[in-house]
DNA sequence: ATGATAAAGGCGAACGTTCGCCTAGAAAGA
DNA sequence: TCTTTCTAGGCGAACGTTCGCCTTTATCAT
């Protein structure tokens, strides 16, 4: 009801006291008399007063904010990350009072100008990254200006500074020895571009499972393409159409759509997924558990990712030396009908 | 590389003036001679100085922030919009100076405390609230607090707010004289509780549809439910299982969600999609097109209805009168093989 | 010559906090 | 009684802007 703003000197005028009294009741930094203290109060709940964050910030000399960028997917891809994943920082933002500023972007654009204005700006206190990669500019600059983030996900390891990020490697790793222990011997993988950096730790996994199993992984099982439908169904054809004592009995993609391409081209094929064909994906979208038949795939913890990168972020900005500047999360294998 | 805050008083002292002066050019509200003009912009750029966000704010009494919330999704579901709105929301407040506060909330939890915190306390200029309804305690909220807002959904007729909108009645609508265009008589809908008014706007865009054929809509054939894969094939099922001469031959589908549940359920009966049963979904999830068969959808723009949003939330927070207070966007049909 | 006007820029104040230091009075010890 | 110590709270300053008003000097028409 009250359209006007509510100030210190409102509440200090009405209990008789001084603002500056006021604020350092309020903040706990003060002994009053415990009259002062009620009349205080009341005066806090009477009028509805509640902090002007700005002037806080100002007085502060911070923003109490973390910014968080992402590549906006294209049209025909979805996020399915972005939903948990912010709403898990922003919670987690929230209970130590912080908030979380969003600033999407399209690729190609002058990133670091961005991440430069919005430090020099004193829009935010730090960063969390997603989307990095090996010689990720971002990084670069932020380790130059000694600015605090963290990122989520790994980059190159000459580079020191604190990440959390999800063991792909381990997520392949489970699922090809799933495969191998099904009986399969002819697995393929559809994996991405050399420069992918999450998709080389995933492709790891793989290496590592078909060693692990004395299985000399056929270099024609690997395949490497952009993670799209097209280029998985493509990848999947060309996988099916090699002579019947080489063709693979078992495809894991790098993600699930184009563990969805693989589908296709499986049906494409006359295949049956499941029994003439196994499949799993990686990044269990919300969609694989209806898909015909259900995808197999591996789950990444997404929600406690977030929380541990705002943990990690405000122990940082705060200069608190965090207990540890990696955290390395498990995925876990989720098994249905297509594998 | 200058760890310091560069502050306008560094600027000014650089270029031999006042600290004022500086402001006043910068931001064109003052003219200067020539020279002192290009010293001013010399020492701006050697210093690499950018305004204090945070003090501007406080000076302006404002923060440029515009509070945007979201109704988490449940595990297992996808919110595909979010990526998409929030990007466009967060480029369109960029070009005119605000950036976008997200704070996502389960539901249950006592919202609209959570508004009255954020306006109380400075943080937020307006609001854009998704996911409305018709007795949104936000909306009745912010209306008497007479707090500028933009809805993005209509909610109860009788209250006069600013709100996007994009016309499901027109979409469905479509996608059903499609139908009846492809000779389809006896089409069924998975409809939502009548408490949705999203539901219900769709709804009608199907008995506006079968009225302008001339059929009568059997009662039968509106199954109402929640918005899920497992009540969509159930209510297929249910449809499936009627008798020859009264089984649907198409099914329209308030979210690909049931739509997809639909197709397995068709799937279960033996069913070929497209040619025995025919089903359209409504928001084109990225994922439809790669479904087997891909589905047809009502596509909603998405991007324009972000960008619209905060245009109008803009207008209200300046104090201009926005030329139009309601808008109403159109959905697109997008056939695919699965009708 | 003279007053009016414009151009170029200075100066104080304010936004709402928090922080550090100060003070008045009371209690306590010598 | 005098000094010390504690308690409860006051006061000025500062964070970095923007805003309104003032001053100085030059220009111009009368």
């Amino acid at each position: 009801m009250t359209a006007t703003k509510v100030t210190l000197k409102d509440v200090a005028a009405r209990a008789g006291v001084s603002y500056q009294t006021v604020s350092k009741v309020l903040n706990g930094e003060m002994q009053v008399a415990p009259e002062t203290m009620e009349r205080i109060q009341a005066a806090v709940q009477e009028l509805g007063y509640r902090p002007n964050r700005i002037a806080r910030n100002m007085r502060a000399g911070r923003s109490f904010m973390i910014g968080y960028s992402w590549t906006q997917t294209e049209p025909g891809q979805v996020n399915h990350i972005l939903d948990q994943f912010l709403s898990s920082m922003v919670r987690e933002a929230g209970a130590v009072g912080y908030y979380v500023l969003p600033f999407p972007f399209r690729e190609g654009n002058a990133q670091v100008e961005t991440y430069r204005d919005l430090i020099k700006s004193g829009n935010v206190d730090g960063f969390v990254l997603s989307s990095v990669n090996y010689h990720d500019p971002r990084i670069q600059f932020l380790l130059k200006q000694q600015f605090p983030f963290v990122a989520f996900g790994r980059s190159n390891p000459e580079w020191d500074f604190a990440w959390v990020d999800i063991d792909g490697a381990a997520g392949t790793r489970q699922a090809v020895a799933y495969l191998i222990g099904r009986g399969h011997r002819r697995i393929a993988i559809l994996a991405w571009p050399e420069d992918s950096r999450v998709g080389n730790d995933r492709l790891q996994g793989y290496l590592d499972a078909m060693q692990a199993a004395q299985l000399a992984p056929e270099p024609g099982y690997i395949l490497r393409g952009e993670g799209t439908f097209e280029v998985g169904r493509a990848m999947t054809l060309h996988l099916l159409d090699l002579p019947a004592d080489r063709r693979p009995t078992a495809i894991m993609a790098l993600n699930d759509t184009m563990a969805i391409g693989a589908m296709a081209a499986a049906r494409e094929r006359g295949l049956t997924i499941g029994t003439d064909l196994a499949i799993i994906g990686f990044d269990d979208a919300p969609m694989a558990q209806y898909l015909f038949p259900p995808l197999s795939s591996v789950r990444q913890p997404i929600a406690e990712a977030g929380r541990k990168c705002v943990e990690l972020l405000v122990a940082l900005v705060e200069g608190r030396e965090p207990e540890q500047r990696h955290v390395l999360l498990q995925p876990s294998l989720i098994i249905r009908a297509s594998s």
